[in-house]
RNA sequence: GCGGUGGUAGCUCAGUUGGUUAGAGUACCGGCCUGUCACGCCGGGGGUCGCGGGUUCGAGUCCCGUCCGCCGCGCCA
């Protein structure tokens, strides 16, 4: 008999009844019934009930045992008779009958329990991680994890790419993040850095010859975290490929990211359209650059319908230079409950509390023609009206008018009928202080250019789009969750291409907007038109408001990368000394190539169904980048300050 | 750094308008129990109500400050 087991705690069946067994693992729960009593062993495959009563030698022993002990069990496996099989159990049809017991390690009193489904403060969780690690919900999602990159490594070599690593301990690459830095004992003074991703190894190996690279890498950057981003490190599926276009990246990688999600969540729908959506337009529509397309609210620019309008607010903001009007639509969700004026307030509050002066609204409602105009053919509401039944008789489905009602409708206005085919001059009215403002008109135009309807509403953002888009955004998520226009139950993603190559910093400066080593478009020649205008060969891959992927077709050329560096203001010194290695290499012969780098952590998160990256993550930092297990980070002991010649100055 | 929100027993939470000795469940300890699988029943121990100050005859509750957790913003191509 081996020393701790015969068999797991999920293998025991009808099969094996008659078996003198050992088992080992946790004592998961206790049932002492005084002259029998039942314990819930747990090990990583299951649960197996083991039973002990007062003839047991083991008896006296088993009583003693308390939850989280861990223990190995000698035992007979009996059937347990048709009443008392335990169908939520894989072993549920058989029990150990305990003759003997040994106890492999104790457990103190429980800072929280692993039995049991309650939520705990992430403190304790994070401070117990061990305990925490084996409850249910996170030890699947670590063997989910663990599942989801054995698959994206399996998928990766069947495509041809090779694994390699590259250094964790290199230099200091000025990507944008902060790096973490690490003191060198042999060289006083100077230090290393964690890579913030292997970027330039990358484009090395590319530059070595090896044509296809992939690597679940690493990488380290010292921010702020966020629900979906952890603090200090996470890890990659980070990709590189010679000789290839942008569509050659995203045909390796679609594949493989939308065959791990059908894989791993075969309950939810993964739509395969990857569709394209420039960085621009991804901003107007959605205000986004990691849109979540379940959400079908799409923004659009209703300027022209606010211009000279008796909405100062708007009117005045549309004389300056580069501003609009923008709106979110907002249809009644699959309740049909109209979108009311409790709601559109709500949205506004919202709106100052990130930061917006407001955000105006009109809402549909029918409401009836006011008696002058049911006979006055020119007065604007009848028009309205009018119009309004023009586009019900143009798309009844539901047979809401007669085909008199439908014919009268085809004949131009004014005409007086003879008989007036109509009971009802009820109309779409728009409601609220910004309709009223701008009149039944513009408010009409509006709703046929944003294709709303009865019980429908729609919000208003003005200014230049770069201070407002960001929180329209925002506007738009909280709308689609709240009238219940997300679809539940299924990954959405679209490509976001054509991100900008440079932008204007806050004091006027062109910086790089995103990634200095792509490619720009149009080459060297491009770069000496207005930078402003410049698109890169770079783009992300979004998923349900996630950003998932970025990428891009790497400047492999000196001579541009020189001119590029340029006109963020670095001279040729400064990129030859920060990216040195790479320019040099860039000298003898490059390919040209491109890849990108997938989140694994956000991935599993998805899968997991889980809104926290530390749900995914075995170890995590919690907010403040500290471990509270391990204790990190910590206070160095002199002597190796005095080795790295450090000197800590003193808070203030 | 800023905003939101929370902090009461080891853990999850309740605690009314400011009013007796701050409660429940769970865990723990003791007793009872031979078919439970969230076992049940009886009893017990366990509290700096995050911390500090203030108002008040009286503060878990109201006010001010502060610390800590989480979420968001800034930041992160």
């Amino acid at each position: 008999m081996h020393a701790y087991r015969s068999h797991k705690c999920h293998e025991l069946n009808t099969a094996h009844v008659g078996q003198n067994v050992r088992l080992s693992g946790w004592v998961h729960r206790v049932r002492d019934h005084g002259g029998v009593l039942f314990i819930d062993l747990r090990d990583h495959y299951g649960i197996t009930q083991v039973i002990a009563d007062s003839d047991s030698a083991a008896f006296a022993d088993i009583e003693k045992l308390r939850a989280e002990w861990v223990v190995c069990i000698d035992g007979l496996v009996k059937a347990r008779s048709a009443a008392l099989v335990n169908p939520k159990l894989p072993t549920g049809a058989i029990e150990v009958y305990a003759t003997g017991v040994t106890v492999l390690g104790e457990a103190a009193d429980l800072p929280m329990p692993v039995f049991g489904e309650v939520d705990y403060p992430e403190e304790t969780r994070l401070t117990y991680r061990f305990l925490d690690l084996r409850r249910d919900r996170l030890h699947r999602n670590m063997m989910l994890r663990s599942n989801v990159v054995r698959s994206m490594r399996k998928r990766m070599w069947d495509q041809g790419f090779n694994e390699f690593q590259t250094p964790i301990i290199t230099a200091s690459s000025p990507e944008g993040a902060r790096d973490f830095l690490v003191p060198s004992r042999l060289h006083p003074g100077k230090f290393y850095a964690l890579p913030q991703a292997p970027q330039q190894f990358k484009q090395l190996i590319m530059v070595a010859g090896f044509d296809r690279y992939f690597q679940i890498a690493p990488c380290f950057r010292d921010e702020d975290p966020r629900a979906d981003r952890s603090p200090t490190d996470f890890y990659q599926l980070d990709i590189e490929m010679s000789f290839v276009e942008q569509e050659d990246v995203f045909a390796a990688v679609q594949p493989v990211i939308q065959g791990i999600f059908e894989e791993f969540a075969p309950e939810k729908k993964t739509y395969s359209d990857w569709t394209k959506i420039s960085y621009r337009d991804a901003y107007k529509w959605y205000g986004s650059d990691k849109p979540d397309l379940r959400n079908p609210i799409k923004m659009q620019d209703v300027s022209e319908h606010f211009a000279g309008s008796g909405f100062a607010i708007f009117a005045k903001l549309l004389e300056n230079e580069g501003t609009e009007i923008r709106a979110i639509p907002a249809p009644k969700g699959p309740s049909g409950e109209p979108v009311g004026r409790k709601f559109c307030d709500r949205m506004n509050a919202f709106a100052q509390k990130e930061g917006l002066p407001g955000m105006g609204y009109i809402f549909w409602r029918e409401e009836d023609l006011p008696d002058e105009a049911k006979v006055d053919h020119s007065h604007p509401l009848f028009k309205v009206w009018f119009a309004q039944m023009e586009d019900l008789a143009a798309q009844d489905d539901r047979g809401l008018l007669t085909a008199e009602q439908k014919q009268y409708l085809r004949k131009p206005i004014p005409q007086l009928p003879e008989q007036w085919p109509f009971h009802s001059f009820t109309y779409f009215a728009g409601a609220g202080p910004l309709a009223k403002n701008i009149g039944p008109e513009r408010t009409e135009a509006i709703r046929q250019q944003l294709g709303l309807g009865l019980g429908d509403a729609a919000f208003f953002l003005g200014g230049k789009p770069e201070t407002f888009e960001a929180v329209a955004g925002r506007a738009r998520n909280e709308i689609g969750r709240e009238l219940k226009l997300t679809e539940e139950n299924c990954f959405k993603f679209a490509w976001i291409v054509d991100f900008p190559m440079y932008e204007k910093t806050d004091d006027g400066k062109i910086d790089f907007s995103h990634n200095p080593f792509s490619m720009p478009q149009g080459g060297l020649e491009a770069l000496n038109g207005d930078p402003l205008q410049v698109y890169a060969y770079q783009y992300d891959l979004a998923c349900n408001g996630y950003e998932l992927i970025s990428g891009g077709i790497r400047n492999h050329k000196p001579e541009i990368m020189f001119k590029a560096f340029e006109l963020a203001g670095y001279p040729n010194s400064e990129v030859e000394k920060r990216f040195g290695g790479m320019v040099k290499a860039f000298k003898y012969g490059a390919p040209p190539h491109g890849g990108c780098a997938a989140g694994i952590d956000r991935i599993v998160m998805l899968l997991a169904d889980e809104a926290n990256i530390r749900e995914v993550i075995m170890f995590p930092m919690n907010q403040r980048a500290e471990d509270l297990l391990m204790g990190a980070p910590s206070e160095p002991l002199n002597a190796q300050l005095r080795e790295l010649n450090l000197r800590v100055v003193p808070k203030e």
